[in-house]
DNA sequence: TCTTCGATTGTCT
DNA sequence: GACAATCGAAGAA
């Protein structure tokens, strides 16, 4: 059976959690009802430091949440109607973070079909911001803990991928940040995913 | 208050 | 492959 991955899960730095997810399962629960898919896209954003995290400008109101407790949610709206999901990482008072770029569909279909409606399947969630349009998660998810299932968004265990099939690039959309934080390799992907069987 | 711009996407050429 | 859409956050004035 899967499992809720627990709070110790995010208390690590955030480029081997971003790792980790690759294979999890992300649980939506939209009306009573499943919605869920396996992370195959993620990318790190690590502190004050990091020129292409938000947090490089220190502590606002919109990144507060990237400095609490690891295991909650950091949802927030960019170029004016996108909204990202991010898995908040590390020690308490330190700004890390997860986004999650893309899912593979697995439970509720139907309704992910319903709120996609006219998009090809392989485009439901091939994205930061078409997968929260597709498990409805907006600004009233950000703060979420979602190491419990009560608040109806969560992650499971599901997977282990193997090394041979994660492949690292640097992340995107991020020129603006400057060397060395453009080239890091902190975006992780599932190779080839048609070739991981279930364990 | 005013200006700039973004961890993107969908549409049009 | 190029670009418009669209609005709130952040920083300057």
């Amino acid at each position: 059976m899967d499992q809720i991955l627990p709070a110790s899960f995010y208390e690590r730095p955030v480029v081997e959690v971003a790792r980790d997810l690759l294979g999890k399962k992300l649980v939506r629960i939209i009306d009573g009802r499943r919605v869920a898919g396996m992370i195959c896209e993620t990318e790190a954003y690590d502190g004050e430091t990091d020129q292409a995290c938000h947090a490089r400008v220190g502590r606002t109101n919109r990144n507060s949440v990237m400095y609490g407790k690891a295991g909650q949610a950091y949802v927030y709206f960019t170029y004016g109607m996108h909204w990202m999901l991010n898995c908040v990482c590390g020690p308490l008072g330190y700004p890390a973070a997860v986004l999650i770029r893309s899912l593979i569909p697995l439970e509720g279909l139907e309704i992910i079909a319903g709120r996609r409606e006219g998009i090809r399947q392989a485009d439901w969630c091939s994205g930061p911001a078409r997968l929260t349009r597709a498990l409805s998660i907006e600004r009233q998810c950000n703060g979420l803990d979602v190491t419990v299932a009560q608040n109806g968004l969560f992650l499971e265990t599901y997977m282990n991928i193997p090394d041979r099939l994660v492949k690292s690039t640097p992340r995107i959309g991020i020129q603006y940040a400057g060397e060395p934080w453009v080239s890091l390799p902190w975006r992780f992907v599932i190779q080839d995913h048609s070739q991981i069987s279930t364990s």
